[in-house]
DNA sequence: TCTGGGGTCCTAGGACCC
DNA sequence: TCTGGGGTCCTAGGACCC
């Protein structure tokens, strides 16, 4: 049985992320159809989807149908800027702010009440302060779950405030078709409507037998659970990434076996660069591999430290590549990604110190002498060469 | 229309340990 | 000589999300 509660979980989405910040950018790209991203299409504008162009769709099919749009190139630093303002200003909010990706968050307002008044009003304000300090349109969902906002906000798009009332949530949910449930994607949804189930109402009245029969316990429970309302997950704060990777496609053309080893060293680099930037370790390595028919493999390895450091990695990765040649020959590779997970921390923030030349460990010694003299003697808690081109990483105590 | 790059979580089998 | 039940970790694959 459902029971309702006060709507204090706020999920703001900003609208067409990348399209809105391109037309915030430039005066003339506004009112147009806007395509981001030119062999598939990494974000478009509303005047870009009310022709059909979606999202990940290939940029061929997309100029088919909208032949009027201006495509534009990706600019990530000009996103991750525009995002970091956005959530200084949910920062500024509360400090209860759950970030899900560079465009969306969710936010438990249940405290602010006395403060800041009804959570209705703390979302419009958002809405407007977003608009009026980032210059970009914003969508909240108002709801007593999680998952309950995060449906109210995709109903409410674009530029729009949608609060579920208490006692209104079944409502407000059962009417609306099955995709909007967080789970459920192309293949459940196939099964669910291969069984005459269409909305949520529908789902919910199947019953948890013949739900996790057809989809398996966990997500069998999990939707149940959802389709009734329920969804007792908290807003996290502080959640932590769990894997770092970093793939290269080359459209349909097979990577020719002889690129592959710069292929490999390229995407190490970059992961590791990242992982030490982020102060991450970690000790399962993941090889990625997609062919030319779309069919994918993984090839994995765990490590017996974690680490970040780039000859390890590589070393790993060159052995799991090693074994999957003859399925690269077989089928034509068209894809290489790697992955690394089962990240731990590695104590803190970190200094990468560049040398030029030659690095040599007593160049180390004094360096980790010269953290301590300005840190004091704690600060160090490991010091590794890494080698000409990373210069050294020195993972620190937290602050 | 053939399909980018970054992630999360779940399942299932096998190895290994107690 | 044969053998239980429970737990953890690792590997591979798959569905899904933005």
């Amino acid at each position: 049985m459902f029971v309702p509660g006060e709507p204090t979980i706020l999920h703001a989405d900003l609208d067409a992320f990348y399209a809105s910040v391109e037309q915030r950018d430039d005066p003339a790209l506004r009112g147009r159809p806007v395509i981001v991203g030119g062999g598939v299409v990494l974000a478009c504008s509303y005047e870009a989807k009310a022709r059909g162009v979606r999202t990940a769709m290939g940029g061929r099919m997309a100029r088919a149908l909208c032949p009027d749009a201006i495509v534009v190139s990706p600019r990530m630093e000009a996103y991750s800027g525009a995002s970091r303002a956005v959530f200084s200003v949910f920062g500024s909010v509360t400090p209860l702010v759950e970030p899900i990706s560079i465009d969306e968050a969710f936010l438990d307002v249940s405290g602010l009440r006395r403060i800041a008044g009804p959570p209705a009003e703390i979302a419009a304000r958002l809405r407007r302060q977003v608009a009026d300090d980032v210059g970009l349109p914003i969508t909240v969902g108002v709801a007593a779950t999680k998952f309950l906002a995060k449906v109210a906000s995709r109903v409410a798009k674009p530029d729009g405030l949608l609060v579920v009332e208490p006692g209104g949530e079944l409502e407000f949910l059962h009417p609306l078709p099955i995709e909007v449930l967080w789970g459920v994607g192309e293949v459940t949804s196939r099964k669910l409507r291969g069984q005459g189930v269409t909305t949520v109402g529908d789902l919910a009245a199947m019953g948890a037998p013949g739900l996790e029969s057809l989809l398996g316990k966990a997500a069998g429970r999990h939707l149940g659970a959802l389709a009734h309302g329920r969804d007792p997950r908290r807003v996290q704060v502080g959640r932590r990434r769990r894997s770092i990777g970093a793939q290269r496609a080359m459209g349909n053309r097979p990577i020719p076996p002889e690129r592959v080893d710069a292929v490999l060293m390229g995407l190490v680099d970059r992961v590791t660069r990242r992982m030490r930037r982020a102060g991450r370790t970690g000790r399962t390595v993941t090889l990625r591999l997609r062919f030319g028919d779309f069919s994918r493999a993984t090839r994995s390895h765990t490590l017996a430290r974690s680490t970040a450091e780039t000859d390890a990695i590589l070393a790993a990765i060159r052995l799991l590549a090693q074994a999957a040649a003859p399925l690269m020959d077989e089928r034509g590779l068209t894809m290489l990604g790697v992955n690394v997970g089962n990240l731990d921390d590695s104590g803190g923030s970190q200094l990468e110190l560049p040398f030029a030349g030659e690095t040599h460990p007593i160049q180390l010694d004094s360096a980790v002498d010269e953290v301590r003299e300005r840190y004091g003697l704690s600060a160090v808690t490991r010091a590794t060469l890494l080698g000409r081109d990373q210069g050294l990483e020195m993972p620190m105590l937290p602050d």
